[in-house]
DNA sequence: CTTTCTATTGTCCAAAGGTCCAATACATCT
DNA sequence: AGATGTATTGGACCTTTGGACAATAGAAAG
């Protein structure tokens, strides 16, 4: 499928290449020219050194144009990716994203997907529950820890160290290792980042070990 | 990239096998077995007949189970699709969707994309604009990282290991190292677990060591 | 009295995490 | 050309984490 790529440098990047061969690169989005055919063609805009006003023109003239947009940060940030995407992009990525991460974001984009960073989606969902709730929480079986492995959770789930929380709670570390043992077994986490995370109804991602 | 259709009715449904050709049906999730290696396969998950807490649970158990999934609703509706999402679907469309449609979000699951009707998507955008937190982070000093030391720090955001996340950026564990040990000092953390709950926003407490 | 569950703790060990010192290569700026 | 910052990587080493195996004690239920 026809890409082009807008960047105010002008040049391509190396991974660029790297992952699709020569590229089209253009300075500005109205150099990239109108869209032909019935196919949306994807437009890779690299928004480092623009403004947001220049960001949002870009945005909205390439999307008007009838292109696909996938966005290109150098500093991604949650703010700015919504703002993006609101604005009609359908893909936010890192600048320096790597070849083969390119070429996937090509073919999601090229059959009607989305594309965004797993801790954005996640996060995007979990805004959306502020505004449409679920009764579901996260770990219902948070119910089965029992009160002082639930002490020690909530522990962790401030950043606490074994170490700080066998003094908080007047235990010894070994006492707490073996509470977190449980606690990892009964939630289903694998290991204390990630049961802090859960304590905070923060997603993780799920990781096939 | 193998998938696994789960319906209740235990017969497939014409326009899978026009899509896919012989489809593999099973009644439950259970049925569709452990996934193995290290791609997710593609679960089609049919919620006609079930209940809401059925419904839940079946995607929760795919998505636990490793799978990427995929809803089929009879009745779609906004509500519902958010729901779906929010338990971890990775795409939601109509139960009679045609089959061009289903092999593009084959395809766009293949490549770590997300599917939903446009509509959905424009919706969801609109609603993370109501609550998109004011630019103030809990850790300004997020602007002092590099746009690799960032993406380290949102897979660490996410639960991941060292080891993952060289995996997931193709880099060595030498270097996720280096990268974690700068954004402690920058951002003023002593340890990942602290460094996941700063990057969501939670606060800690303060330890003095 | 017995069984079960929970809390606590020990020893030992492997794996992961994190720090220190060091190096090369590339891009950018002066 | 030189300086600086960033990215990457190695080796070595220390600390922390987490698992395995094992044990005692108290409370509650049958």
């Amino acid at each position: 499928m026809e890409q082009v790529f807008v960047t105010p440098s002008k040049l391509p990047r190396r991974r660029w290449e790297q992952a699709f061969g020569s590229c089209r690169v253009v300075a500005q989005v109205a150099d990239a020219g109108p869209v032909k055919g019935q196919r949306q063609p994807i437009l890779w805009l690299e928004i480092a050194g623009l403004d947001q006003s220049q960001r949002e023109a870009y945005l909205l003239e390439a999307v008007a144009a009838g292109y696909q947009v996938a966005v290109m940060s150098a500093m991604p940030s949650e703010q700015e990716a919504l703002a993006c995407l609101n604005l009609g992009a359908r893909a936010y990525c890192h600048v320096e994203a790597a070849p083969e991460q390119l070429r996937e974001i090509h073919v999601v984009l090229s059959h009607g997907g989305l594309w965004m960073p797993p801790s954005l989606v996640q996060r995007l969902m979990s805004l959306s529950l502020r505004v449409v709730p679920t009764p579901t929480p996260e770990h219902p079986q948070l119910d089965e820890l029992t009160s002082r492995e639930l002490m020690v959770a909530e522990q962790v789930a401030l950043g606490a160290s074994n170490q700080e929380i066998a003094a908080a709670l007047s235990i010894s570390e070994r006492t707490v290792k073996a509470h977190l043992s449980s606690i990892f077994s009964k939630l289903g986490v694998r290991d204390r980042v990630q049961l802090a995370l859960a304590m905070n109804n923060i997603p993780t991602f799920t990781s096939v070990n």
